[in-house]
DNA sequence: TATCGGCCCATGCTATCCCATTGAGTACAT
DNA sequence: ATGTACTCAATGGGATAGCATGGGCCGATA
């Protein structure tokens, strides 16, 4: 398997290092990844991590925007701006930067979570609250589906 | 048969270990799955296991979605985040992990229950009384169908 | 010289391997 | 029908390997 899934919590420790996942790890590797690429998530308090692809991904959505008003701009300040990459150490682990607390909250523990082609870094009360908003959303989806609406719809 | 069927309730031992019922063993080795994917049921305290061909369908129906849209990314964040690999051992057994237990109760016993393409797992007792409202559901409908109400109705 | 990042090693925990035991079911012979 | 031997599944437990974590050391940098 290829893909980043499922999810774990890992402790910081005195050092500020806190180890990467073993299975993202062999992920990273078998995509053959030679170093891992931090973004801030657009509206979430968590970090996108993965390799170059992400940097096109982001790009990608950013050129939705229209590139004479501010918000693409914004975007990409916001997104290339530090940009700050992740170097994995010997034993699997990285360094949390204060680019990465800021953004996400994080202090002692991180909450990485498998998102398929990337995975994403949080403070794990945070992911937790998400998570139960994420699959209330999904919730309600699924009765506006079983209500005659079209399944594919997405809104 | 290559489908999951009928049911069964395992021991967890002291270990945290819990054996797949042997007829669902064969079944995984059939379809030729090398690990199983648990995800959290949406609406239920249950897990989703399955192989790989479980997840290809998640993806295949996130890609109708607009990558972009919160839509997409919920579904993604619940298939690739709100799940976990399940190793099976040399005998067939795999391991409770707290990520199971939290979200279906299971402390002592598990509860296999075969969906066909896929199985849950159950705490027993919760299996229970669910099968239970199950049932009394498709009894109200049955009744509402003989007063001359449509049959196929979901309200 | 003080700090930080990177390298290496030690430790403890948990998942996994491997083997033993138990018990239920089955086939077969009397 | 009944007892016996066999098979296979579930369960228990010792041994081990992999992984997360903690900490010492060293060299580069400011």
């Amino acid at each position: 398997m290829d893909r980043f899934l499922s999810s774990a919590i890992n402790k910081i420790d005195t050092k500020g290092r806190v180890s990467v996942p073993a299975h993202f790890r062999s992920v990273v590797q078998k995509r053959g990844f030679a170093d891992l690429y931090a973004l801030r998530a657009l509206d979430i308090p968590a970090m996108d991590v993965g390799g170059p692809d992400l940097l096109d991904r982001y790009e990608q959505r950013i050129a939705l925007e229209d590139p004479f008003l501010q918000t693409a701009d914004d975007m990409s300040f916001f997104v290339h701006g530090d940009g700050s990459f992740l170097k994995l150490d010997q034993d699997g682990r990285i360094t949390v930067s204060d680019f990465i607390r800021e953004h996400t909250g994080i202090t002692s523990e991180v909450a990485f979570v498998g998102r398929g082609l990337f995975f994403q870094m949080w403070e794990p009360e945070r992911l937790r609250a998400y998570g139960a908003q994420v699959r209330e959303r999904l919730l309600k989806l699924r009765q506006q589906a079983s209500q005659g609406r079209p399944a594919a719809s997405s809104e």
